[in-house]
RNA sequence: GGCUCCAUCGUCUAGCCCGGUCUAGGACACGGCCCUCUCAAGGCUGAAACACGGGUUCGAAUCCCGUUGGAGCCA
């Protein structure tokens, strides 16, 4: 590409950033860093009454997150998360390019009511046409004191085309199309409008936006034409649907980018699940944010709608809690950055690292989200506060007791109290006993975790250490009735 | 209603642009087997798709047309 490019990711502050928001974020992230170029925010705001700065905090707390920051070279007037565009900023803007349009007659007054337009609208609808304004305030006299909206003046005939990166050529009748309002007669910019002024004051060379911008693109078109501005490139990227496939929303369960770091979703999870939405590299699955900039191509991104798998999320999230497991580094980071504010919000304050360590290392490949891990891996940093049932009715029997009473007298015998030994300590007393490994085991794993299911046990008694194990032992041993 | 987009396993997709290598590949989910102290993870394995109908062609998942279905925009 000759000239560098330039791409914004431009929500509208009326509501959290969610799943769809997220991934064409996104795409423009990838594509501007492929390509080196530059990636902009902008919040379009122009609806006052919808739009909040607390959207507008949680959608760029969303974006940070996700890892996706962008260039900053608007305004520094929000603190951390400065330089960004507000498109009610740029209302002077609008007006210069409305009043241009109108000196050079390519837009024109229409006096024209909404209460008139709704009568002819049903009029035409009656006689079962299609509505289109039909260009009758064209040539009217100028009407001083009255209220007008403004028009662009569009040809007639003729077809208009976007060119499009993803769809190719769609053409686009332009009989089907009218004159469209531009400013409404209160004087505020309609939303197309500020679109194109925006994009072309900001210098965009791409537009990378959802599917269903498609159908507003040859209005957009005309306007650039008629301000005699060359056009970005454009890319309409498809939509993320629900299962039932419509139009994802809040009815479809957590939509929100926000909502899943609560639940306890990596943002590397997220960013690559959102990558695997509509384009692919071959077989790969797992990618790294930066073989995604790598990889990444927007010629690639396919054309189909997709619809969200919260299934195969949580999986990818399991497959990147492991993968950072693996390392030292990424394994510190997760238990200490990732997952100690999920196990704090347990009740449990200043979770020793170790045993955060233990727990990212051992629940990495047995949970799906940090809350998940936090949850079964509060054995590590509290004793059961009781048993499960299903379990404590079949183990906690006076059969039980026997043996554990020879288990205990064996591990206060042992000089060590690592996974192997104690592994060897079980084995040999099972064998002495004419029993199997799991049935000397399950009553301890219920003992220490409270669960007939966890982690390796002897992995779990070697991590909480001897007096704690043996605490927990013997706090079962009690609970166990007769002998 | 008008316009536009879309159409490969239940889901995400590879293949489609540059027809033959496709008895259509991978992944999630699902079933089976192996491993195993539990649960997972892992390995192996099974079932599972080119929406339909016409063309074009020696040959079509791949190109063209139509139908059907879904979605979006405008109203």
């Amino acid at each position: 590409m000759a000239e560098s490019v330039r791409v914004r990711f431009a929500p509208s502050p009326t509501g959290h950033l969610h799943v769809g928001g997220a991934r064409t974020a996104l795409f423009n992230w990838l594509f501007a860093r492929h390509h080196g170029g530059a990636s902009l925010l902008r919040i379009e705001d122009t609806d006052r009454d919808r739009s909040t700065d607390e959207a507008i905090h949680q959608i760029l707390d969303a974006m940070t997150w996700l890892g996706l920051d962008w260039d900053r070279e608007g305004p520094e007037d929000d603190g951390a998360y400065a330089g960004y565009f507000r498109q009610t900023s740029r209302l002077e803007t609008y007006r210069a390019h409305a009043a241009r349009l109108l000196i050079e007659g390519r837009a024109y007054r229409c006096y024209c009511t909404p209460d008139d337009l709704d009568a002819r609208r049903e009029a035409a609808q009656a006689r079962g046409e299609t509505f289109r304004y039909d260009g009758r305030c064209r040539d009217a006299a100028p009407r001083p004191g009255v209220p007008a909206a403004l028009r662009l003046r569009i040809p007639d005939t003729g077809t208009t085309i976007v060119p499009d990166l993803i769809h190719g050529d769609v053409a686009f009748d332009r009989a089907t199309l009218d004159d469209w309002i531009l400013v409404r007669s209160d004087g505020t910019p309609t939303y197309n409008f500020c679109v194109v002024v925006d994009d072309v004051t900001m210098k965009i060379t791409h537009v990378i936006r959802g599917n269903d911008h498609l159908s507003n693109t040859p209005k957009q078109i005309l306007c650039y034409e008629a301000l005699g501005y060359p056009q970005p490139v454009f890319a309409h990227i498809p939509m993320i649907l629900g299962p039932d496939r419509k139009r994802l929303s809040k009815r479809h369960g957590a939509t929100s980018v926000l909502a899943f770091r609560d639940e306890g979703f990596l943002a590397q999870a997220m960013v690559n699940y959102f990558a695997r939405l509509g384009w692919a590299h071959g077989d790969q699955e797992i990618f790294t944010r930066d073989e995604l900039v790598r990889l990444f191509d927007i010629r690639q991104v396919g054309s189909t709608p997709a619809i969200f798998d919260r299934v195969k999320l949580e999986w990818l999230n399991q497959v990147w809690m492991k993968k950072l497991a693996e390392d030292p580094e990424g394994r510190r980071r997760l238990a200490t950055q990732e997952l100690a504010p999920y196990v704090e919000r347990l009740g449990i304050a200043a979770p020793r690292e170790e045993l955060l360590l233990a727990t990212v290392v051992n629940l990495g490949e047995r949970t799906r989200t940090l809350a998940e891990m936090a949850e079964q891996g509060r054995f590590y940093f509290v004793a059961p506060t009781g048993y499960d049932p299903v379990a404590a009715g079949k183990l906690l029997r006076p059969a039980t007791a026997a043996h554990l009473d020879r288990l205990l007298r064996r591990l206060d015998g042992l000089d060590a109290w690592d996974a192997a030994t104690l592994e060897g300590a079980f084995r040999q007393l099972a064998s002495e006993l004419e029993v199997k490994l799991v049935d000397l085991a399950q009553p301890v794993r219920l003992a220490l975790t409270g669960r007939m299911a966890s982690p390796p046990l002897f992995g779990v008694m070697a991590d909480l250490g001897r007096d704690e194990a043996l605490r927990r032992l013997r706090a079962l041993r009690q609970a166990v009735p007769g002998a």
